[in-house]
DNA sequence: TAACATTGGTTGCATGTGCAACTAATGTCT
DNA sequence: AGACATTAGTTGCACATGCAACCAATGTTA
């Protein structure tokens, strides 16, 4: 295979694409937040709604859930910590675990984030109808699918 | 509007489902990278790929055309030129221009980094039909004109 | 020409990320 | 019980990112 046909090749995959518009959409949900003057990023909002569904779970299993690695995911906290978004609580019944819990403040945050998030998914998704967007989201499952298939 | 019907609304987003995927995606391209053994990264291959379409081009329009902050892309060159996969040379009609150009061993890189690219594209992509795949490429369109028009 | 504005690039600071090595706590197995 | 393995979390290191402040070079304008 020449260059050129790999060339031909790299820009009919989905890869950049998507990159490209994931690369959009943080640009503008950051600028929104800011925008309205939340003290939010897109990471440690999806930390809180994770936290919103199931409160009190551990960090290895939030950091699972939110695809990440655990340091990552343990330095994420620590600023949402201090921030007093969350709790840590260390478990009575095994004092290797922190129990994360979502603070009054949290929710309160969240709440405010909830209509801004909307906002920008307005925005996105103008034009596209939807059976458009529910066959992008079958398609991305399908690639998810192939990488989870790989990894057996 | 209830809590739930936001969840609703936030959860048929395509949003989430975009920036799961590309995290796999980057993921993956890592993970090919190394087991390979090459000393490289997806953000580097980015940049490599443009200069060898656009060699000579100062860092502000590579930033632009790799949709990046110019301090962000000063760092990447930087490590880049330590690397030797890149040349910084001070422009003598302008002197502030730094005319960014591949080297040898950043064409080598390149050249080699191709055809793990093309594997990780060949799983992601598996069972995915080209009608798919141009449908996606023209929502994603859709969604980056959105944004765009936002901006003006 | 002197004063001011603009442009290209760098640096400090804060955020987020994964891997590897480490500690502390718990589980297992002889 | 003692030795060993596993698990949860933290930390050091390297990479990548954007914003704001800054410097140097160039352009503009009175």
């Amino acid at each position: 295979m020449s260059g050129e046909t790999f060339k031909i090749d790299f820009e009919t995959s989905i890869g950049p694409w998507l990159g490209r518009t994931v690369k959009m959409v943080d640009y503008h949900l950051q600028e929104a937040f800011d925008r309205h003057g939340l003290d939010m990023t897109k990471e440690q909002m999806v930390i809180l709604k994770k936290l919103h569904e199931q409160d009190g779970i551990n960090q290895n299993e939030l950091a699972s859930l939110t695809y990440r690695d655990k340091s990552s995911l343990a330095r994420l906290i620590s600023k949402m910590e201090s921030k007093k978004y969350i709790r840590r609580v260390q478990s009575k019944e095994d004092k290797r675990n922190n129990e994360i819990f979502i603070t009054e403040e949290g929710l309160k945050i969240l709440a405010e984030t909830r209509p801004v998030i909307q906002e920008v998914i307005d925005v996105m998704e103008q034009g596209i109808n939807k059976e458009d967007k529910a066959l992008i989201i079958n398609t991305l499952k399908k690639v998810q699918n192939n990488f989870n298939l790989k990894s057996i």
